[in-house]
DNA sequence: CGAGGGTTTGAAGTGCATCAAATAGTGTGG
DNA sequence: CCACACTATTTGATGCACTTCAAACCCTCG
């Protein structure tokens, strides 16, 4: 994180932020307030590496805007996309487990605000603090449900169907009737989410809208019939539509 | 858990055993004792389904000896296997975060013995018991690292890699030299937990012996050279060999 | 307008799945 | 101890999904 992308804004959009992140608004007012002193802002360009697997981590991050993936690499350049986040998300919360060290790479894929905290705080609440260690667990249960169901979409379902189920948990499914939506981010990028090349997700979407009627404009896509949509993608599901809480990140 | 399969036994095994698991060991004597004690024992044979995905689940389980098979599936009966545990693991743990809900189906795979706990006591315990609920986080963000791990390798991985990943890892990885290794259970299950099928399974296993010199006798196979099978599987692979930490399940 | 990245399209190849059948292995009852 | 039944495993042939390589197209932005 360079040096002069700091900041020198107050200190309050940091605090009013935390309050609204989970784990964060179980802390004292007081304890906050210190982690919100303690934060780094950075605003690093689309391309910037925040931190590489493996390395030893001195923070974890908040994502305050933009977008970031997070990946691992082999030596020959093969890469496997693990998630790409925005803003609300954590980044690094896991390097506490993992010998202070970050667990994946992380690259800036659309200019972000981020801002970087001592991981000795984490782990000092996650230490000595029961409630924000609850909370902190609650996510990660939210997180293991939503790795469990990855695991098995990657398994049961095609790239068409793994794209529909993509573009379902875009919608808002508490709505019934068309409705249009925007891809968060690349095509390419999605595809890498997705697990598979970004020809395929070219071809796949096609297919996709064969089947299902969707409409698609560049990054617009207009989905006449939810319910012809998931009665295609979640049929190699487990789960029935709407997919009960699986709609975070 | 049908009641006939249940045991007379005294309560002491199940206590020593609670004693070993890393989040009931946390616990003190006396609450230890009281789960001994609502614990309920079975012995399920092979074929023998303990519970459904989404079911209401009054109960997680402790599984003391055998196999067990965790997966989902969809309508038409594709099945995607996240897991096969063995003694020492929890089953249905993450039921609290799952509106009290299996998250899985569970089927023996080898005759198993299995303690049957009342979910409201881990619950509980969540609720209550801080050291309890940092021992359980600890577990879990293990398995999440493991999770992790694992869809990484279903990206970057083949067939013949993901086997030689899974043969390493029944390795002793601090010992160097010839070895020889069980698989812990049918390679039809094997190909099922590594996500293939098992025609594919036979085939590849044929090409990694080609590739590494690994001998290949039904069940039993002797890893000539670990350096040899890490150098042709881990290639594919973030992390190096020796899989720091991911060794255990 | 031109450069460069994102996206699509085409052609060909590869890996894995599928279907079918043979073989090996295991447990059972005679 | 053997024959049978049944399951696990292997082998073969074929098909499909996805990848790979290559090139065209498109769009945006300097």
């Amino acid at each position: 994180m360079s040096k002069n992308t700091q900041t020198v804004e107050s200190r309050t959009p940091i605090l009013t932020l935390l309050e609204q992140i989970s784990p964060f608004s179980t802390l004292s007012p007081a304890r906050r307030q210190e982690l919100a002193l303690a934060g780094i802002v950075s605003f690093p360009p689309k391309g910037k590496i925040l931190f590489l697997y493996d390395d030893p981590a001195p923070f974890f991050y908040l994502i305050k805007t933009g977008w970031v993936k997070l990946f691992r690499e082999t030596l020959d350049g093969a890469q496997a996309v693990t998630d790409i986040i925005t803003g609300g998300h954590l980044m690094a919360e896991m390097a506490p487990f993992e010998q202070d060290r970050y667990p994946y790479s992380a690259e800036v894929v659309e200019a972000a605000e981020i801002i970087a905290f001592p991981l000795s705080f984490l782990k000092k609440e996650l230490s000595q603090n029961p409630p924000f260690t609850l909370s902190f667990l609650q996510n990660l249960a939210h997180v293991r449900a939503r790795l469990d169901h990855e695991i098995e979409h990657r398994v049961l379902q095609n790239a068409p169907q793994r794209i529909g189920c993509f573009l379902l948990r875009l919608c808002d499914q508490t709505r019934s009737g068309p409705q249009t939506i925007h891809l968060p981010y690349d095509k390419t990028l999605v595809a890498a989410r997705l697990g598979m090349q970004p020809e395929t997700f070219s071809r796949a979407l096609t297919k996709l809208r064969e089947e299902t009627h969707i409409r698609i404009n560049g990054a617009t896509i207009e989905i006449t019939c939810q319910e012809q949509l998931s009665a295609y993608t979640c049929a190699a599901c487990s789960s029935e539509f709407p997919c009960r809480d699986l709609m975070r990140s």
